[in-house]
DNA sequence: GCCCAGGCTTAAA
DNA sequence: TTTAAGCATGGG
């Protein structure tokens, strides 16, 4: 598709200049309570809290993954040692609010036991593994796919991986390029051949989906009216209720 | 009460 | 290789 280039570039255009720079992802600053939505991670220990956020928020609004992220700093829970020691019981009592609450207690030790395991006292040299070999060891972990393995890489380490998640599915569907159910691999490839490989532009590409999926194009009822994506959809005109889509 | 949410694993066809 | 079920809390 010779043609992805343009959409793809016209959509970036058209969500930021109607949402503005989203300025993922949302970490918790020295001494805060909550995680803010202020540039990124800045720090080792926000670089880990990323990762974990990545998970908790599989499947599930970032506020229940906010809260849980709280109840681990709150309690001082939240930095690698303490990670690596707390028995997974009850590390899912702390993440209960992020819902899946035993499994993905169970992610956030095997992910944290193999950095333990590879790096030791060092685990931070993660951080510093290329690209490619990094993203093949996440999506070695258990609990760890694609999306996953990808905001890491974007968010955790700011370097340039794509993240596909449901709402970039629905929505490009919806705008009538991409079919229905396309494999995560081959969307991601449209998009990183369509555009600089820029991990500012990434990062802000793939929260600007989330938040048009989460305000405006909705999985039951998408508010078309005066979307900013109007001139490009193809759906644009078409009555509700043959909308479509989840 | 129902649907949805910043997925992934496992088992079965 | 594709499809379905299971995981679970919380907000609209």
């Amino acid at each position: 598709m010779g043609n992805d280039r343009k959409i793809i570039r016209d959509v970036y255009e058209s969500l930021l200049a109607c949402y503005g720079p989203q300025s993922w992802w949302p970490v918790t600053p020295p001494g805060g309570r909550s995680p803010v939505y202020s540039g990124g991670p800045t720090n080792v220990s926000q670089r880990l809290e990323v990762m974990i956020g990545a998970v908790l928020t599989q499947n599930t609004s970032w506020n229940g993954a906010r809260k849980a992220l709280e109840n681990l700093s709150s309690q001082n829970r939240l930095d690698f040692q303490s990670l690596l020691e707390i028995p997974e019981e009850k590390l899912g009592l702390f993440i209960r609010p992020s819902g899946y609450f035993n499994q993905k207690a169970r992610r956030i030790k095997s992910l944290i036991s193999f950095l333990n395991e590879r790096y030791g006292a060092d685990w931070e040299r993660f951080f510093a593994e290329p690209v490619s070999r990094m993203r093949r060891m996440l999506l070695g972990l258990y609990g760890i796919g694609p999306e996953t393995a990808d905001s890491i890489i974007l968010y955790a380490t700011g370097r340039a991986s794509f993240v596909i998640d449901s709402y970039t599915k629905r929505i490009f569907y919806r705008l009538g390029i991409t079919p229905r159910d396309i494999p995560y691999k081959e969307l991601k490839q449209r998009f990183e051949k369509a555009l600089p490989a820029e991990s500012k532009l990434y990062n802000e590409y793939h929260a600007l989906v989330v938040i048009h999926g989460k305000e405006r194009c909705t999985a039951r009822e998408p508010e078309c009216e005066g979307c900013p994506l109007e001139q490009i959809c193809v759906r644009r005109g078409i009555s509700r209720g043959e909308s479509g889509l989840r």
